[in-house]
DNA sequence: TACTGAAATGCAATCGATTGCAAAACGATG
DNA sequence: CATCGTTTTGCAATCGATTGCATTTCAGTA
């Protein structure tokens, strides 16, 4: 910028004013101004500015990691909420600072923050930690959860309707005439436990008691659950359809279900969720809860900035639909 | 850090020098002052240091996105990739910026750099634009690029080995007895390019001659591809064998030969590539040309540090292997 | 007590921008 | 030509850190 004020003959201020398209600065020296920044190749340091206007346009994203098992998200749904957040950021203008943390400690997430790297902090997944969210959010740090809504929340959280997915998805099974339905995924996850919410109302307006014989707490990691998932489809043979927390879990337990000489959707109905990118392109065809990827990165942007505008925003809560592929057709087959 | 001071009754410098684990600060004195800090909660402000220091530990990893189509890269591959890159960036203390940029203005990748918000640039693909981006590199650009090693390529640049992968591929389907073996995949982009020619290398070895019939220039967003892969797969018969450029493509093949009423392994045989982390989840799991993931965050990161300390980094390598299961078997089925 | 050297601390400049306020330039008017 | 009001520009402080150099403190010694 100096070299720009001297080539144009003016001070550092006239400069900034002029690139800045301030009025107090004659059009024509802006326009001199202007055409040797480009001539230059200029480009602002964001760090002299933001420091000088105590502003960032930088969001961080956290996607947490399981420590114990050295086992990344890399579910592909997560990382498309990832994707649909990136895109809702760069339309505002905003720059995203992507980074991972232990699931176990989640409050690092804050770092971020505190260092005025970021303005706000978007966590994709509660995990096992409500209460170490709450006590982050009581402590004003700007923080947008992806995750499901749950009681005594003080932090501000977008996600999809679980409880109604859990439902439209059992609802359904019941519907093809299928009785003995199982659940995988594992209830000590907030979004898991209200999935299974839906599933046992559903159960109960069919009339049906929930067996927990038939409930499998496998977690979200593909290393960590096809085993799991592989014993129970040897052990179990007293169902007839199945409920699946995550695609990817649905695959695993159709594997399961074929090494164990059973059939999808015909001996086993199958249902997913999140509608991942890939859930068309399998076999069978995965119906599945869809969930709303491409609103939730705007959700939970626009959550963030409110809350920086000093609005209040609490859990938000968006609608979720099933999507009928041929795991478990419409039709009863 | 003046509030710390106060308390401490010294001055910023001596705060400074103290966080900073200065020997020239009296032992009791530093002591105290880390005491303040963390009772204050206090963390630095980077900006500021960095506006100081000239120095800055965020590396800009950009995605870039097909503008045309409107649709944004959501390979798991790609998405593994970043994952991998986000992994070695934290274990050397490097943060992550993500952004995402039109593929056909890849020169925009040079903003973040510019500004001064990151000390170098990682790019996730070279699509088609292998001369722009040496133009970039000639400009100083701190880059290193995922992707294929090009003829006079002046950038750095990082990727599996994509004339072994399609060489690997070609022959296994060729030890199966195939003959007839069709290419899917977009050879206007460098490494579908290298891939070929492995596979017509194999071709030649087999004492065959590539049929441009087989070959379906197929891009890799599934949205586009599912069309023209369905139709390829109705329209031609005269094929005993697939290698396909991505697993997702080979997942849209699966179908669209399933469609045309044709099964997979036995009337056709197919090799994917990426080894995507659901490709030992779908049906058939694919046999796939396994890339290098993990390592490619490391060596792309390891790649751009270099860059920074001076040395010259031409384009890297990495090995690949073929990854046997079922959607072309290992023995003849 | 005065002096010396080492250890500890503070002063002030610096990084690259922004901006309130003062000052200069300029044109219009009496 | 003096005066006044506008328009344009520059000075200097500021953001939050770091660091070379000067200065203070203090123990040891003559």
């Amino acid at each position: 910028m100096v070299d720009i004020a001297r080539l144009a003959g003016v001070s550092v201020s006239t400069v900034s004013r002029a690139l800045n398209g301030s009025e107090l600065v004659n059009a024509e020296t802006r326009q001199r101004v202007a055409e040797l920044a480009r001539s230059l190749n200029y480009s602002i340091n964001f760090g002299a500015r933001n420091l000088r206007l105590q502003e960032n346009k930088t969001v961080a994203v956290v996607v947490p990691f399981d420590a114990a098992s050295r086992q990344h998200i890399s579910d592909p749904f997560f990382l498309s909420i990832v994707g649909s957040i990136a895109d809702a950021l760069t339309d505002r203008g905003y720059d995203m600072l992507l980074s991972r943390v232990d699931a176990e400690r989640l409050d690092l997430a804050s770092h971020w923050f505190d260092s005025g790297k970021a303005i706000g902090v978007i966590l994709i997944g509660q995990w096992r930690h409500h209460d170490q969210l709450n006590e982050m959010a009581a402590r004003k740090l700007p923080l947008v959860v992806w995750g499901g809504e749950m009681p005594q929340q003080l932090y501000a959280s977008v996600g999809g309707d679980n409880v109604l997915g859990g439902l439209l998805a059992t609802r359904h099974l019941l519907s093809l005439g299928r009785r003995r339905i199982a659940f995988v995924g594992d209830a000590n996850l907030p979004e898991v436990w209200l999935r299974r919410q839906g599933y046992v109302q559903a159960l109960a307006e069919a009339g049906l008691q929930p067996d927990t014989a038939l409930e499998l707490a496998a977690p979200f990691e593909p290393g960590v659950a096809t085993a799991i998932v592989r014993d129970f489809c040897q052990a179990r043979r007293d169902f007839d359809a199945v409920v699946c927390c995550s695609d990817v879990l649905a695959l695993l337990t159709i594997q399961g279900l074929r090494a164990a000489g059973r059939s999808v959707p015909e001996d086993v109905a199958l249902v997913g969720y999140d509608d991942m990118p890939l859930a068309a392109y399998c076999d069978p065809p995965l119906t599945t809860v869809h969930q709303p990827v491409a609103e939730a990165g705007a959700e939970l942007v626009e959550a963030l900035l409110g809350q920086l505008r000093g609005e209040r925003s609490g859990p938000r809560t968006l609608p979720v639909y099933l999507k009928l592929r041929h795991s478990a057709p419409g039709a009863t087959p």
